[in-house]
DNA sequence: ATATTATTGTAACCAAAGTTACGAAAATGA
DNA sequence: TCATTTTCGTAACTTTGGTTACAATAATAT
């Protein structure tokens, strides 16, 4: 994806030639838990987790960034600990622009659509993280697939829900265990709730 | 909290006089979980709760508002479904401010420090739901805890930390059952890790 | 000071889901 | 086409933490 591309760039009057691009390789730490952020950035190509650990010293994925969308961007007017939730890892030859945070204010205030697009995305993922709360909020591993299945019905608008994913995707995706999983899908199978293949779950009710 | 106390019209020159202000009593459903949001609204007096309900029917609380925190801000921009979370529900006599979407629009455009603020106020959001998310990936009751305490310590500045609240509010805080709570503080006690009472928790390490 | 209520600790029980392991099936690649 | 690897289902076992109930303690009100 190129600069011009990006969402966040859409309608602008911003000289695009002089930001910063860096590229990573795979697996790559560009940032670490709780360092500082200066700056925000902006995936270009290839994939960044955000990953924590938990104090079990597992760690889980925060956030996966796709192209297009943005880090350190809830950081840069934050008025509280300015320090990244998470290790910024790249998943694949990865590549980012970066632009430092007064140079970023900058552009707000001078460009109108600029601004528009950026509290479009701060939005959008603000309401991401509200459906990834009500997720983990679901207390049982059958809600949580239901919580998970209805939200692709919205999206996929059908009952026949593709799985772009392996199973054990889904499972980490949906905070459980592979088999956890797939013992309850089973059970929901039964239940006559739901009917299931290797790449689409069907919802029957 | 009068309106030209919030945060959000801190240094700003717009006319509040228009703005309109309504009272509900407690335990009132402003607005339903899903429905469309046209305004933002701005809690003046009492709290609002954010509550959402999981699949089991179980009801459980998104976010509680406080006098100068902001709901409908996160759906204005949003691309994506401006429906509000969950319902809004009043506790104890409330009162808030409203101000139509198109308007509260405007007043961004118009106002430069009322942006800045709203940013502020948006990223500060993000960034709450962040530590959450956070919370709520750590994966047993222990690792619950402490992920808590380390952030009060760091709040708190002190290792000695003041639970302004009952057990049973803390338990439901940190999304689970008091006598799961009771049972982990009685172990961590016994491991060594803390020493607690009925106010405070005591990092020992 | 005493009664009442709210809060907390504690134990027994139980269900849900994590863990581990293994075999079958499918996908991939040579 | 056959071998290798990945994905998935499945079962046995174990642990965690929810549930319920009750007693003890503290806070509050009369």
């Amino acid at each position: 994806m190129r600069l011009e591309e990006c969402k966040l760039f859409r309608n602008s009057r911003i000289d695009l030639s002089k930001i910063e691009i860096l590229e990573f390789p795979t697996n790559f730490t560009i940032e670490i838990e709780d360092n500082e952020s200066t700056y925000v950035g902006i995936v270009l190509e290839g994939k960044i987790h955000v990953k924590a650990y938990s104090l079990a010293g597992k760690d889980f994925t925060i956030n996966t960034l796709e192209p297009g969308q943005l880090f350190g961007d809830v950081l840069i007017f934050g008025s509280k600990i300015k320090t990244f939730p998470g290790s910024l890892i790249t998943k694949g030859k990865t590549k980012i622009a970066i632009i430092p945070n007064n140079e970023f204010e900058q552009y707000l205030f001078y460009d109108n659509d600029f601004l528009k697009n950026f509290l479009e995305m701060l939005s959008d993922k603000a309401f991401e993280m509200n459906i990834k709360s009500k997720l983990l909020s679901q207390d049982s591993v059958r809600d949580k697939i239901l919580f998970y299945l209805y939200q692709e019905k919205r999206i996929q608008k059908s009952k026949v829900i593709h799985l772009n994913m392996t199973k054990e995707e889904l499972a980490s995706q949906l905070y459980m265990q592979r088999p956890s999983l797939s013992r309850e899908l089973i059970k929901m199978k039964e239940d006559g709730l739901i009917d299931y293949d290797r790449w689409t779950i069907t919802l029957k009710k």
